[in-house]
DNA sequence: CTTATAATTAGATAAGTTTCGAAATATCGA
DNA sequence: TCGATATTTCGAAACTTATCTAATTATAAG
C-alpha cells in the first residue's frame, strides 16, 4: 500500500480521530474483545470505542472509516464485532515524510557552503 | 515553544497549505527576496507564494497565518515584505509524536512475551 | 506628502465536516 | 426461524473552512 501524507494529515486533523488513534496505540481500548485468543494485539471493537468516547455509534463508525481510508487502522470482522487494529506503517510514513522535508534544508545549506 | 501535534495535523490537513510548506522546504519559492543578503535561507515572501499558487493574496495570507500558528513557519517583516521561513522543529515534533506511538506497540509486545 | 507596492483584515458565500437519530444490514444464539 | 446485539448507511442540522473581493494598514520611494 502507498501511504499518502496528505490523506493521513487530513485523517488526523480531527480531534476525535486523533484521540481514538492514540487510545488504540497507548492503552489499547479494552472491552468486549479483551482476552479472546482470536483478537490481534491492540485491537478494539467499534462498541468499545463508542463507550470510551461517548459519541454515537454512527459517528465512531464514520471516524473509523476515515482512519481506515488513510491506512491508519485496519478493520477485520470477528463475528458480530469489527476489530479495529492500528497500523504503524502509516505513522512511519508521516515520520519519514517529515524527516525528508527537514533533510531538504540540510542539503541546501550544504550546497551553499 | 510547545508544538502540539493536533494543531500541526490540522494545519497540514489542507492541500494548499501542505503544498506551500513543501515548496518552502524543497525548492524554496524563489522571487522577490532572492539574493538579498538580509533574507534568511529558504525564505520567501507572501507575494512569491501568491505567484506560484494562483490563489488570492488574502487567501495565501490566511494560510500562512495558519501555518505560523501551528509553528510550521516563522514570519518576519523585511521592509514591505513578509519573510516566510519554514521551521523544522515543528516537523520534528510530529515525527517524534508518530515514532512514540509506534514504539507503544513495541513496548506492549515486549511485555506480553 | 503623495503615490505605488505588499500584506492583512473584514465580510460574504460556497463547500465541506461533524454529529446525530432512524432505518437497514449482519451475525450470533436460543 | 426469531430476537438480541453490533455495526453501517442515510439524511439532515449545525458548524467550520476555503476562497473571493473590497477596504485598510504598513512601508518605501519619488
Amino acid at each position: 500500500m502507498e501511504y499518502d501524507p496528505a490523506k493521513i494529515f487530513k485523517a488526523l486533523s480531527n480531534e476525535s480521530r486523533l484521540e481514538i488513534l492514540k487510545s488504540l496505540y497507548q492503552e489499547g481500548i479494552s472491552g468486549t474483545l479483551e482476552g479472546q485468543e482470536t483478537c490481534a494485539e491492540k485491537c478494539s471493537c467499534v462498541g468499545d470505542i463508542v463507550e470510551r468516547f461517548r459519541l454515537a455509534p454512527s459517528t465512531i463508525s464514520h471516524h473509523i472509516k476515515e482512519l481506515a481510508m488513510a491506512g491508519l487502522v485496519k478493520v477485520e470482522r470477528n463475528g458480530q464485532f469489527i476489530r479495529v487494529i492500528p497500523n504503524p506503517e502509516a505513522l512511519k510514513a508521516i515520520s519519514a515524510f517529515s524527516d525528508s522535508l527537514v533533510r531538504e534544508i540540510g542539503v541546501k545549506k550544504a550546497e551553499g557552503a
